[in-house]
DNA sequence: ATGCCTGAAGGGTTCAGA
C-alpha cells in the first residue's frame, strides 16, 4: 500500500443505436435502457427538434440519471448523447463540415468520463457520383478533421452508413452499384481510421457474420440478410479496454424495431503497458450466402 | 417491372431511407 495505488476505473458500457425516430421508438428505447444500463448512448436519427426531445423524453432520461446532449431538427436526421458518467464541453455539428445545402443535425460531441464521445450519422449518399454521394464524402473528410483535432481519448460512434469490407454485408453481388460500398466511400472511412480509431467489433469478431441493420422489408432481418454500418471507433487508449463488443440483435427483434440494432462495447480500467494479444473468439460455421435481390428504391 | 416496410408531413399522397 501507500503512495502510487491505481485509481479504480469503474467498468464504462458506451452504446449507439440508431433508432429511426425516437418518439416511435420510446416503447422500445425506454425498455432497452432499464435493460441494458448503458453509461453512454449515442443515438441517431432522432427526428426531433431539441426542445421536442426534452418534451417528449426528458423527464424519462433524467429518472434514469442521464444528462444529455443534443443537436436535432425537425423531420429528419438528429443526434444525441446520453450519460450518466458527466457531460461536458457539448459541440454540436462538425466544425467547417458542409451541408445540403444548409448544416444538417448529423454529429454531436461530449466528453463522458473522460472520454472525447462523439455521435455522428454520416449522410446517406443516395446514388454514386450525385450530389448527395460528393456531400457524403466531403462531410466525412470534415468529420476527420475535427476528430483529427480533438483530444487522444475518443471514441466516435455511430451510423457511418458504409460497410468498411464486403464481409459487412450479406451479399457483395447485391451492392454493385450501391452506396455504402464504393471504393471512395471505403477509402473515406479508412481514412478516418488512419488516425488510430480501432473497429471494436470487427477487431472481436474477426470472421463471423455480424449486421446492425436490416432493410424492413422482404424479411430481410428474418433471413439475416442485412449490412455492419453502425461502428464504434475507439483510439487505441480506449480501445485496448474494450473488454466486450457486440450487436444487440435482441432489440432488432419483436414489435415496432428500428431498421438497426445498437451496437455496445463494455470498457474496463486499462492495465499498466500492453494487454497482450487479444484471443480471438471461436469462429462460427461459415454461413453459405444465398443469391437475393435487394429490395428496390423506387 | 414493381413492391416489399416504416416514418414524417401534409392533406387524401409523396419523399426519404440504405
Amino acid at each position: 500500500m501507500g503512495v502510487g495505488v491505481a485509481v479504480a476505473v469503474e467498468l464504462m458500457r458506451i452504446a449507439t443505436w440508431n433508432v429511426n425516430s425516437v418518439k416511435q421508438r420510446l416503447p422500445r428505447l425506454l425498455p432497452w435502457l432499464d435493460e441494458r444500463q448503458p453509461d453512454v448512448v449515442c443515438l441517431q436519427e432522432t427526428k426531433l427538434a431539441d426542445d421536442a426531445f426534452v418534451d417528449l423524453v426528458g423527464d424519462e432520461l433524467a429518472n434514469r440519471r442521464y444528462t444529455v446532449a443534443l443537436h436535432g431538427e425537425a423531420t429528419w436526421n438528429g443526434v444525441a448523447i446520453l450519460s450518466r458518467v458527466g457531460l461536458s464541453d457539448v459541440v454540436a455539428g462538425v466544425p467547417g463540415a458542409p451541408g445540403f445545402p444548409h448544416p444538417e443535425a448529423r454529429a454531436v460531441s461530449a466528453t463522458c468520463g473522460e472520454i472525447r464521445v462523439v455521435s455522428v450519422y454520416v449522410p446517406n449518399g443516395r446514388t454514386p457520383g450525385s450530389e448527395h454521394y460528393r456531400y457524403k464524402l466531403a462531410w466525412l473528410a470534415s468529420l476527420r478533421e475535427m476528430v483529427a483535432a480533438g483530444p487522444q481519448a475518443t471514441i466516435v460512434c455511430g451510423d457511418m452508413n458504409i460497410a468498411p469490407t464486403d464481409d459487412d454485408v450479406f451479399d457483395p453481388d447485391a451492392y454493385v452499384g450501391q452506396t455504402h460500398v464504393t471504393p471512395p466511400e471505403r477509402a473515406a472511412l479508412a481514412e478516418l481510421q488512419a488516425l488510430g480509431l480501432h473497429d471494436v467489433v470487427r477487431d472481436r469478431w474477426p470472421n463471423e457474420r455480424v449486421f446492425s441493420y436490416w432493410d424492413y422489408r422482404a424479411g430481410m432481418f428474418h433471413q439475416d440478410l442485412g449490412m455492419r454500418i453502425d461502428l464504434i471507433l475507439a483510439s487505441t487508449p480506449v480501445a485496448s479496454r474494450v473488454r466486450a463488443a457486440w450487436v444487440d440483435r435482441q432489440a432488432r427483434k419483436g414489435r415496432g424495431p428500428s431498421d438497426h440494432a445498437p451496437v455496445i462495447a463494455d470498457l474496463d480500467e486499462a492495465p499498466d503497458g500492453d494487454i497482450g494479444p487479444v484471443v480471438p473468439p471461436p469462429s462460427a460455421p461459415v454461413t453459405k450466402r444465398r443469391s437475393v435481390k435487394l429490395p428496390q428504391s423506387r
